[in-house]
DNA sequence: GTCCCGGGCG
DNA sequence: CGCCCGGGAC
């Protein structure tokens, strides 16, 4: 499906603000596979804060897939204490054991063969697919998927889940380093200005793109509101 | 204290 | 669809 101009602008403007507005965060930083795989396997569950204490611990004890693999179900489920969903210690401890056993340590870079990996569903594959190996592909977590709701969707109908990996798809954009950024910038713009319960809209990069604060315009109007700019 | 949030799985 | 498990908002 092609880009409308309304979209080729939100991607921009997303994009610009990206670069201003981004956090550092150590996962960030590399494009090595397993130190991604780990990162996304903690953020699955954890908020940032969290994962920022416990992330840089984890890959001292565990440096690469191979020594993860080697290592104790024990010393795996200590380093995971106080993170809460131990199941998917469990299936990261699993995945090592697999693809240092039966793919060389080399994790796959195609979202079809990660996703057949233990607690590696379509988010972490597309996340790992293209923050690691640069892969246009989207990766719709649930700061995504609210991002997409509000901006493309309307207020009668909430987009299904298919319809909202169809829509980030037509999305990305297909040079691998801007597609990184792309998914990047969507999360980062979920996580501090298209937040859940109060969205900061005065600060959002995209509000004219957007039709949820169209929307809140409108209703705003109407009941003789000061209008959100 | 109570409620809400979250990827993957069974 | 409910469960896993902790944190944070209210």
């Amino acid at each position: 499906m092609a880009m409308d101009d309304q979209s080729r602008v939100f991607v921009r403007k997303l994009l610009i603000w990206y670069k201003k507005a981004a956090r550092e965060l150590p996962w960030r930083d590399t494009r090595n596979p397993y130190a991604i795989l780990v990162s996304e396997f903690m953020l699955q569950q954890t908020q940032v804060s969290r994962v920022l204490e416990y992330f840089p611990r984890f890959m001292a004890r565990f440096p690469t897939i191979d020594a993860l693999a080697r290592s104790r179900p024990k010393a795996v489920m200590e380093q995971w204490d106080g993170l809460g969903y131990y199941a998917r210690a469990r299936n990261l401890h699993a995945l090592a054991k697999v693809v240092s056993r039966t793919l060389h340590g080399q994790l796959p870079d195609d979202p079809v063969q990660l996703q057949e990996l233990p607690g590696v569903g379509k988010y972490t594959a597309g996340a790992v697919a293209c923050f690691a190996y640069q892969k246009a592909v989207p990766a719709v977590d649930t700061n995504v998927r609210r991002v997409l709701s509000r901006v493309f969707g309307n207020a009668k109908f909430g987009m299904r889940n298919a319809e909202l990996w169809r829509l980030a798809s037509t999305l990305v954009p297909k040079n691998g380093e801007r597609a990184w950024k792309f998914n990047q910038a969507m999360m980062e713009l979920g996580a501090l200005v298209c937040t859940a319960r109060v969205p900061k809209c005065q600060d959002c990069p995209v509000k004219k793109h957007c039709r949820y604060t169209a929307r809140l315009n409108s209703r705003n109007r109407i009941h003789g509101r000061a209008h959100p700019e």
